[in-house]
DNA sequence: TTTAAATTGATATCCGTTTTCACTTTTGGA
DNA sequence: TCCAAAAGTGAAAACGGATATCAATTTAAA
């Protein structure tokens, strides 16, 4: 069994939740499509093939993704919550097209060195960053 | 007159907008204290002084602050916007502490710049970026 | 199979933000 | 100074995405 799915069943087996049909569809739909989706895109989608599966479950489910590590909420500042796969993917941050929303990703490991040495300067244990460069990207015509 | 009120008056003026006494109270209120306040922060601060001054004026008049570039925006991921009167001060971004909600602020040319380099690689215009530390606070105990 | 516990999905609730609207204030011209 | 048009105000309602509720259903261990 694939490695992810696997993560998946331990964290609910480990906490005493059960496996359902709805959350193996979930999770293939979503392992499938994972790139900054919100829970409507996610839902909107998957109710096509399966018109049954009510938002509240989609959203529980990727609550769940999130919990053991499979998936991360992004913020891009428009109001909502976007969900990304990131088993598997290197750590990275975000260019957003604040025209077309296309979003793009960038790794920049000196970038991230500076980052530590700033929060060490102030005697700041990081856990986390955000780090996201919003502009106009060249398929929307940045040279207007 | 201070150049920051006299900014505030050109911009109303120049949007057909009007002058008046909440605007006065609003304005003094958060240029003294405005450090990454939230709209509820502010209202309740100046309902004090001010119990008439209602809260839907506070959160119109920080739209317009933020409007006419005297104050920006901030989103530090706890769900709701904060603001910061802006003016006079250099470009910065923050440290945040997830214990106590302590903000910082730090500035780094060589990340601006290599920021910049990542945007003109993907044929991006930046027009802003975000660039947030999450952790532990010095004061908060970032050795236990 | 039995049964306790978890899950589901429709719906209600939450909560920060934004809009509405009847009334008030500002402002420029008469 | 007075007037009228336009903008502003504040209480309350509406909004919207996230989350909680709950009766019915499903899971899984015994
Ligand atoms: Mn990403
Ligand atoms: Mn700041
Ligand atoms: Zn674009
Ligand atoms: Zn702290």
């Amino acid at each position: 069994m694939e490695p992810d799915r696997q993560k998946f069943l331990a964290y609910l087996a480990g906490q005493g939740l059960k496996s359902t049909r709805q959350r193996d569809i979930i999770f293939d739909a979503f392992r499938s499509d994972g790139s900054h989706v919100s829970t409507e895109d996610l839902y909107l989608k998957i109710r096509r093939d399966h018109p049954g599966i009510g938002y509240a479950t989609v959203h529980r489910t990727l609550k769940l993704f999130t919990e053991c590590g499979l998936a991360e909420e992004r913020h891009f500042g428009d109001g909502q919550v976007r969900y990304e796969w990131v088993a598997g993917k290197e750590h990275h941050d975000h260019l957003v097209c604040v025209r077309c929303g296309a979003v793009s990703e960038f790794e920049d490991e000196d970038i991230e060195a500076l980052q530590q040495r700033i929060a060490r300067r102030y005697g700041f244990t990081m856990t986390s960053h955000r780090h996201e460069l919003y502009g106009v990207c060249s398929s929307c015509g940045g040279e207007d």
